[in-house]
DNA sequence: GTAGGTGCAAAGAGTTTGCATACGC
DNA sequence: GCGTATGCAAACTCTTTGCACCTAC
Protein backbone atom coordinates (compact mmCIF):
# COMPACT_ATOMS: atom_id res chain seq x y z
CA UNK A 1 0.00 0.00 0.00
CA UNK A 2 1.29 3.43 -0.74
CA UNK A 3 1.71 6.19 1.51
CA UNK A 4 -1.20 7.92 0.19
CA UNK A 5 -3.34 4.73 -0.33
CA UNK A 6 -2.49 4.45 3.33
CA UNK A 7 -3.70 7.93 4.56
CA UNK A 8 -6.97 7.50 2.89
CA UNK A 9 -7.64 4.22 4.55
CA UNK A 10 -7.25 5.99 8.07
CA UNK A 11 -9.48 8.64 7.00
CA UNK A 12 -6.41 11.08 6.80
CA UNK A 13 -6.14 13.81 4.44
CA UNK A 14 -3.54 13.71 2.14
CA UNK A 15 -1.16 16.88 3.47
CA UNK A 16 2.47 17.40 3.01
CA UNK A 17 3.88 16.67 6.55
CA UNK A 18 1.13 14.16 6.59
CA UNK A 19 3.04 11.84 3.31
CA UNK A 20 6.29 12.91 4.23
CA UNK A 21 5.99 11.41 7.93
CA UNK A 22 4.02 8.35 6.98
CA UNK A 23 7.09 7.83 4.15
CA UNK A 24 10.02 7.77 6.35
CA UNK A 25 8.71 5.18 8.74
CA UNK A 26 7.57 3.40 5.75
CA UNK A 27 11.08 3.40 4.04
CA UNK A 28 13.46 3.03 6.64
CA UNK A 29 11.84 1.21 9.57
CA UNK A 30 14.27 2.90 12.31
CA UNK A 31 13.37 4.72 15.45
CA UNK A 32 13.04 8.42 14.79
CA UNK A 33 12.22 11.59 16.89
CA UNK A 34 10.58 14.53 16.06
CA UNK A 35 14.00 16.12 15.60
CA UNK A 36 14.89 13.28 13.20
CA UNK A 37 11.94 14.26 11.23
CA UNK A 38 11.96 17.93 11.38
CA UNK A 39 15.66 17.64 9.84
CA UNK A 40 14.38 15.60 7.26
CA UNK A 41 11.62 18.15 6.52
CA UNK A 42 14.81 21.09 6.59
CA UNK A 43 16.62 19.15 4.00
CA UNK A 44 13.61 19.01 1.68
CA UNK A 45 13.78 22.78 1.86
CA UNK A 46 10.44 22.81 3.10
CA UNK A 47 10.46 22.96 7.27
CA UNK A 48 7.26 22.23 9.32
CA UNK A 49 7.50 22.96 13.19
CA UNK A 50 7.56 20.76 15.29
CA UNK A 51 4.49 21.17 16.98
CA UNK A 52 3.04 20.05 13.42
CA UNK A 53 5.17 16.86 14.08
CA UNK A 54 4.19 16.02 17.27
CA UNK A 55 0.29 16.24 16.42
CA UNK A 56 0.72 14.06 12.91
CA UNK A 57 3.16 11.36 15.42
CA UNK A 58 0.17 11.44 17.93
CA UNK A 59 -2.55 10.64 15.42
CA UNK A 60 -0.64 8.10 13.77
CA UNK A 61 -0.49 6.51 17.04
CA UNK A 62 -3.71 6.45 17.68
CA UNK A 63 -4.53 5.19 13.57
CA UNK A 64 -1.80 2.19 14.85
CA UNK A 65 0.33 2.96 11.80
CA UNK A 66 3.27 3.69 14.03
CA UNK A 67 4.10 3.23 18.25
CA UNK A 68 6.16 4.94 20.25
CA UNK A 69 9.21 2.98 21.62
CA UNK A 70 11.28 3.37 24.91
CA UNK A 71 15.17 2.92 24.75
CA UNK A 72 17.81 3.96 27.35
CA UNK A 73 20.00 5.52 25.27
CA UNK A 74 17.43 8.25 24.68
CA UNK A 75 16.10 11.09 26.52
CA UNK A 76 13.91 11.94 23.75
CA UNK A 77 10.68 10.30 22.91
CA UNK A 78 11.13 7.80 20.09
CA UNK A 79 8.73 6.43 17.08
CA UNK A 80 9.09 3.51 14.91
CA UNK A 81 6.89 1.76 12.19
CA UNK A 82 4.01 -0.15 14.08
CA UNK A 83 4.23 -4.13 13.64
CA UNK A 84 2.06 -6.57 12.87
CA UNK A 85 4.49 -9.08 14.70
CA UNK A 86 5.51 -8.74 18.47
CA UNK A 87 9.52 -8.50 17.85
CA UNK A 88 12.19 -7.52 20.22
CA UNK A 89 15.48 -4.86 18.90
CA UNK A 90 18.81 -5.07 18.64
CA UNK A 91 20.16 -1.60 19.41
CA UNK A 92 23.46 -0.38 18.07
CA UNK A 93 24.90 2.13 21.11
CA UNK A 94 27.27 3.21 18.78
CA UNK A 95 25.28 4.65 15.28
CA UNK A 96 22.03 3.87 16.89
CA UNK A 97 20.66 1.90 13.97
CA UNK A 98 17.56 -0.63 14.92
CA UNK A 99 17.66 -4.20 13.62
CA UNK A 100 14.51 -6.09 14.44
CA UNK A 101 14.20 -9.92 16.04
CA UNK A 102 10.88 -11.81 15.12
CA UNK A 103 11.62 -14.46 17.25
CA UNK A 104 10.85 -14.14 21.30
CA UNK A 105 12.16 -16.20 23.90
CA UNK A 106 10.52 -15.39 26.42
CA UNK A 107 7.19 -16.34 25.83
CA UNK A 108 6.98 -19.85 28.61
CA UNK A 109 9.14 -17.64 31.04
CA UNK A 110 6.03 -15.35 30.91
CA UNK A 111 3.83 -17.88 31.82
CA UNK A 112 5.75 -18.89 34.32
CA UNK A 113 6.42 -16.09 36.19
CA UNK A 114 2.31 -15.59 36.06
CA UNK A 115 2.51 -18.58 37.95
CA UNK A 116 5.46 -17.85 40.51
CA UNK A 117 4.41 -14.63 41.53
CA UNK A 118 0.66 -14.21 40.72
CA UNK A 119 1.29 -11.32 38.14
CA UNK A 120 -0.55 -11.12 35.72
CA UNK A 121 1.56 -10.08 32.66
CA UNK A 122 0.26 -8.40 29.40
CA UNK A 123 2.97 -7.67 27.47
CA UNK A 124 7.11 -6.72 28.01
CA UNK A 125 9.73 -5.69 26.79
CA UNK A 126 13.10 -6.93 25.35
CA UNK A 127 16.08 -4.96 24.04
CA UNK A 128 19.34 -5.52 23.27
CA UNK A 129 22.43 -3.20 23.74
CA UNK A 130 25.50 -3.43 22.18
CA UNK A 131 27.84 -3.13 18.53
CA UNK A 132 25.87 -3.70 15.05
CA UNK A 133 28.42 -5.36 12.89
CA UNK A 134 29.50 -2.30 10.53
CA UNK A 135 30.51 -0.21 13.62
CA UNK A 136 32.60 -3.37 14.71
CA UNK A 137 34.64 -3.39 11.61
CA UNK A 138 35.05 0.57 11.63
CA UNK A 139 37.13 -0.15 15.07
CA UNK A 140 39.17 -2.91 13.54
CA UNK B 1 26.24 -1.26 56.61
CA UNK B 2 24.05 1.31 57.10
CA UNK B 3 23.11 4.49 55.37
CA UNK B 4 25.94 6.60 57.19
CA UNK B 5 28.29 4.42 56.65
CA UNK B 6 27.48 3.99 53.05
CA UNK B 7 27.99 7.48 52.60
CA UNK B 8 31.37 7.77 54.49
CA UNK B 9 32.60 4.78 51.57
CA UNK B 10 32.26 6.75 48.97
CA UNK B 11 33.48 9.97 50.39
CA UNK B 12 30.43 11.84 50.53
CA UNK B 13 29.45 13.95 53.45
CA UNK B 14 26.74 13.26 55.94
CA UNK B 15 24.16 15.61 54.90
CA UNK B 16 20.60 15.97 55.58
CA UNK B 17 19.46 15.54 51.76
CA UNK B 18 21.62 12.70 51.00
CA UNK B 19 21.25 10.43 54.24
CA UNK B 20 17.08 10.79 53.37
CA UNK B 21 17.57 10.04 49.55
CA UNK B 22 20.01 6.97 50.14
CA UNK B 23 17.30 5.82 52.92
CA UNK B 24 14.42 5.58 50.87
CA UNK B 25 16.20 3.43 48.63
CA UNK B 26 17.68 0.97 50.98
CA UNK B 27 14.48 0.78 52.39
CA UNK B 28 11.76 0.05 49.43
CA UNK B 29 13.65 -1.59 46.21
CA UNK B 30 10.91 0.82 44.37
CA UNK B 31 11.40 3.06 41.60
CA UNK B 32 11.42 6.36 41.99
CA UNK B 33 11.25 9.29 40.26
CA UNK B 34 12.19 12.76 42.11
CA UNK B 35 9.45 13.83 42.44
CA UNK B 36 9.02 10.80 44.54
CA UNK B 37 11.41 11.93 46.48
CA UNK B 38 10.71 15.68 46.82
CA UNK B 39 6.88 14.43 48.15
CA UNK B 40 9.28 12.24 51.19
CA UNK B 41 10.86 15.71 52.16
CA UNK B 42 7.86 17.29 51.97
CA UNK B 43 6.42 14.58 53.97
CA UNK B 44 9.22 14.98 56.83
CA UNK B 45 8.22 18.28 56.90
CA UNK B 46 11.64 19.56 55.55
CA UNK B 47 11.35 20.38 52.22
CA UNK B 48 14.69 20.12 49.40
CA UNK B 49 14.73 21.89 46.15
CA UNK B 50 14.58 19.35 43.09
CA UNK B 51 17.81 20.64 41.96
CA UNK B 52 19.66 19.17 45.19
CA UNK B 53 18.02 16.20 44.58
CA UNK B 54 18.81 15.91 40.83
CA UNK B 55 22.11 17.10 41.89
CA UNK B 56 22.51 14.04 44.64
CA UNK B 57 20.70 11.35 42.38
CA UNK B 58 23.86 12.12 39.84
CA UNK B 59 25.99 11.51 42.49
CA UNK B 60 24.64 8.66 43.50
CA UNK B 61 24.22 7.12 39.91
CA UNK B 62 28.00 8.00 40.03
CA UNK B 63 29.03 6.03 42.85
CA UNK B 64 26.70 3.13 41.58
CA UNK B 65 25.14 3.47 44.85
CA UNK B 66 21.72 3.76 42.23
CA UNK B 67 20.94 3.58 38.62
CA UNK B 68 18.51 4.89 36.33
CA UNK B 69 15.82 3.17 34.88
CA UNK B 70 13.58 3.47 31.59
CA UNK B 71 10.12 2.15 32.33
CA UNK B 72 7.50 2.92 29.56
CA UNK B 73 4.69 3.38 31.49
CA UNK B 74 6.42 6.75 32.53
CA UNK B 75 7.93 10.19 31.34
CA UNK B 76 9.57 10.63 33.89
CA UNK B 77 13.13 9.61 35.10
CA UNK B 78 13.17 6.71 37.63
CA UNK B 79 16.18 5.49 39.78
CA UNK B 80 16.33 2.53 41.52
CA UNK B 81 19.34 0.86 43.93
CA UNK B 82 22.34 -0.47 42.46
CA UNK B 83 21.75 -4.23 42.49
CA UNK B 84 24.97 -6.54 42.50
CA UNK B 85 22.89 -9.22 40.05
CA UNK B 86 21.53 -8.51 36.82
CA UNK B 87 17.49 -8.54 37.13
CA UNK B 88 14.77 -8.40 35.35
CA UNK B 89 11.08 -6.56 36.65
CA UNK B 90 7.78 -6.84 36.82
CA UNK B 91 6.02 -3.85 36.80
CA UNK B 92 2.84 -3.38 37.46
CA UNK B 93 0.84 -0.54 35.57
CA UNK B 94 -1.97 0.16 38.14
CA UNK B 95 -0.27 0.57 41.10
CA UNK B 96 2.83 0.89 39.46
CA UNK B 97 4.84 -1.25 42.21
CA UNK B 98 8.00 -3.04 40.82
CA UNK B 99 9.03 -6.94 41.76
CA UNK B 100 12.66 -7.97 41.08
CA UNK B 101 13.36 -10.94 39.41
CA UNK B 102 16.29 -12.63 39.96
CA UNK B 103 16.59 -14.97 36.78
CA UNK B 104 17.21 -14.44 33.34
CA UNK B 105 15.89 -16.41 30.54
CA UNK B 106 17.51 -15.05 27.60
CA UNK B 107 21.52 -15.40 28.31
CA UNK B 108 21.96 -18.09 25.93
CA UNK B 109 19.25 -16.55 23.44
CA UNK B 110 21.49 -13.24 23.31
CA UNK B 111 24.54 -15.91 22.18
CA UNK B 112 22.16 -17.04 19.52
CA UNK B 113 21.70 -13.47 18.67
CA UNK B 114 25.55 -12.47 18.37
CA UNK B 115 26.10 -15.31 15.78
CA UNK B 116 22.91 -14.81 13.79
CA UNK B 117 23.16 -11.02 13.42
CA UNK B 118 26.74 -10.65 13.81
CA UNK B 119 25.96 -7.88 16.65
CA UNK B 120 28.04 -7.68 19.48
CA UNK B 121 25.29 -7.65 22.59
CA UNK B 122 26.57 -5.44 25.73
CA UNK B 123 23.76 -6.06 27.73
CA UNK B 124 19.78 -6.30 27.67
CA UNK B 125 16.71 -4.90 28.99
CA UNK B 126 13.91 -7.13 30.10
CA UNK B 127 10.69 -5.89 31.62
CA UNK B 128 7.41 -7.17 32.50
CA UNK B 129 3.80 -5.21 32.20
CA UNK B 130 0.76 -6.36 34.02
CA UNK B 131 -1.79 -6.29 36.85
CA UNK B 132 -0.01 -7.29 40.35
CA UNK B 133 -1.14 -9.94 42.89
CA UNK B 134 -2.45 -6.97 45.33
CA UNK B 135 -4.59 -4.96 42.47
CA UNK B 136 -5.80 -7.98 40.64
CA UNK B 137 -7.12 -8.69 43.97
CA UNK B 138 -8.94 -5.13 44.19
CA UNK B 139 -11.14 -6.02 41.20
CA UNK B 140 -12.57 -8.48 42.44
C1' DG C 1 39.43 27.15 57.69
C1' DT C 2 38.30 24.99 53.47
C1' DA C 3 36.24 22.16 50.16
C1' DG C 4 32.23 20.86 49.03
C1' DG C 5 26.94 21.01 49.64
C1' DT C 6 22.74 23.41 49.60
C1' DG C 7 18.98 26.72 48.34
C1' DC C 8 17.15 29.86 45.31
C1' DA C 9 16.25 31.61 40.90
C1' DA C 10 16.75 31.46 36.30
C1' DA C 11 17.70 28.97 32.07
C1' DG C 12 17.23 24.98 28.95
C1' DA C 13 15.37 21.01 26.45
C1' DG C 14 11.50 18.68 24.86
C1' DT C 15 6.68 18.61 24.29
C1' DT C 16 1.92 20.47 24.30
C1' DT C 17 -1.80 23.84 23.60
C1' DG C 18 -4.61 27.98 21.76
C1' DC C 19 -5.92 30.35 18.13
C1' DA C 20 -6.15 32.44 13.50
C1' DT C 21 -5.29 31.18 8.81
C1' DA C 22 -5.07 27.97 4.97
C1' DC C 23 -6.17 23.93 2.46
C1' DG C 24 -8.13 19.12 1.12
C1' DC C 25 -12.17 17.15 -0.06
C1' DG D 1 -18.04 25.85 1.55
C1' DC D 2 -17.06 23.07 5.51
C1' DG D 3 -14.32 20.90 8.55
C1' DT D 4 -9.99 19.72 9.49
C1' DA D 5 -4.80 20.68 9.34
C1' DT D 6 -1.27 23.75 9.74
C1' DG D 7 1.84 27.51 11.47
C1' DC D 8 3.10 30.48 14.91
C1' DA D 9 3.67 31.78 19.55
C1' DA D 10 3.22 30.96 24.05
C1' DA D 11 2.78 27.77 27.89
C1' DC D 12 4.12 23.76 30.31
C1' DT D 13 6.86 19.97 32.43
C1' DC D 14 10.95 18.12 33.72
C1' DT D 15 15.73 18.80 34.40
C1' DT D 16 20.04 21.48 34.66
C1' DT D 17 23.03 25.37 35.80
C1' DG D 18 25.01 29.69 38.18
C1' DC D 19 25.97 31.73 42.12
C1' DA D 20 25.95 33.18 47.00
C1' DC D 21 25.71 31.30 51.42
C1' DC D 22 26.28 27.63 54.66
C1' DT D 23 28.05 23.39 56.92
C1' DA D 24 30.61 18.90 57.64
C1' DC D 25 34.91 17.62 58.41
Amino acid sequence: MTVDQTLKAHDLKKTYPRQIILGLFAKHDQFLSAEDISQAFEKNGHPVPLSTIYRILDQFIEKGLISDVHVETSSVKLYERAHAHHAHHLICTECEKVIHVESCPVHDYEADLSKSHAFLVTHHTLNFYGVCEACQKAHS
